[in-house]
DNA sequence: AAAGGGCTCAACCGCTTACCG
DNA sequence: CCGGTAAGCGGTTGAGCCCTT
């Protein structure tokens, strides 16, 4: 039956750290190839790495517009939420936030935001705590959100802080530039200089850049949401039904979680979507910054859907 | 200046899901 | 429908860096 075994389970596989001169090739077959059929790039390219490392290398790091460190209070307060309400789903929250990686999202959330919701959930004195409802995991995410982001309720245009939509404006070079952090800038030195210069070169699309835009499947990544925007038909008529069950607390877990389900299975993105973005506002705004809370939304989620966060539409 | 303890984050591991023949 | 593989995802690890003493 059908294809070889994959080459994980390899001898000669090579692990450990990327050097420079590995990322060079990847990017570059990349570049010519489009991301995607991991299981030939190792083949193609002559690197002894295994395909899932490959597409790991590329996903989490060398993904162009992939913004690094020095989360933002907003974004501090957008994991938290998300967190709270989706749980333990980083790439469904790093769909939120597509400069991010999953893994970058799940590393800061275990190292910094962990504690601090913890911290900022344990009970005051002289404060009752609620019984474990939703409402109140809610509830505390947006007590520890608005704590983390003091801009979080407000419109991200007024704020100091640097918000999604004004990352959009970075050069990719920048943005690749970020991509190598002070700690592993000596290791990588080399690449960080030639894979941004590789990559100034993307920005003229070519057909072959641009059919495997086409063939690109970012699970729950941004591209996927600008065409669940664009199809809108489904995604609205979801969020109706969605709207009218907000009576009731559980049901609209229960609708966020068979949205979630209808998503992983490709289906129901814009389920997912719309209801998020609904449920994020109720929950996010106090009445009368509702409208504002919208305009940071919109603002930020057009945006992502104009493709101005996510690499992947923008360069393939 | 050196030691060591804590922290960060890139990468790996293993499981699940989607897809193909 | 079934078996097998690729891809995706979340949890975990460990090397290297940083800070404190």
């Amino acid at each position: 039956m059908g294809r070889p075994p994959c080459c994980d389970n390899g001898v000669g596989v090579k692990k450990g750290p990327w050097t420079p001169e590995e990322d060079i090739v990847l990017v570059s077959y990349i570049q010519q190839h489009g991301p995607g059929n991991w299981r030939s790039v190792p083949e193609n390219t002559g690197l002894m790495r295994c395909s899932k490392s490959c597409r790991l290398r590329w996903t989490n790091y060398l993904r162009p517009g992939i913004k690094r460190g020095n989360f933002t209070p907003h974004e501090e307060g957008i994991i938290i939420h998300l967190q709270a309400l989706l749980g333990n789903k980083w790439a469904a929250i790093a769909s939120y936030l597509p400069q991010r990686t999953d893994n970058d999202i799940k590393n800061y959330w275990n190292t910094h935001l962990k504690k601090k919701v913890k911290r900022l959930q344990q009970p005051q004195p002289g404060h009752h705590q609620h019984s474990s409802s939703q409402t109140t995991i809610a509830s505390n995410a947006a007590t520890a959100a608005a704590a983390a982001s003091p801009n979080y309720y407000s419109n991200p245009s007024s704020s100091s802080s640097t918000h999604l939509h004004s990352n959009h404006i970075e050069p990719m070079q920048a943005a690749m530039a970020a991509s190598y952090p002070n700690t592993t800038a000596a290791r990588n030195d080399a690449t960080s200089i030639i894979v941004p210069k590789l990559f100034q070169t993307w920005m003229k699309p070519s057909p072959s850049t641009s059919a495997a835009a086409a063939s690109c499947s970012y699970k729950g990544g941004a591209m996927a949401m600008q065409e669940f925007r664009e199809d809108g038909q489904e995604g609205v008529a979801a969020a109706a039904v969605i709207s009218d069950n907000k009576s009731s607390s559980s049901s609209e877990m229960a609708a966020v979680a068979a949205a979630e389900e209808g998503r992983s299975s490709g289906s129901g993105a814009a389920t997912t979507f719309s209801l998020l973005e609904n449920w994020l506002l109720d929950d996010m705004a106090p009445p009368g910054q509702q409208a504002a809370a919208m305009e940071a939304m919109d603002y930020g989620f057009l945006e992502i859907s104009a493709g101005y966060c996510c690499a992947d539409p923008i360069m393939f």
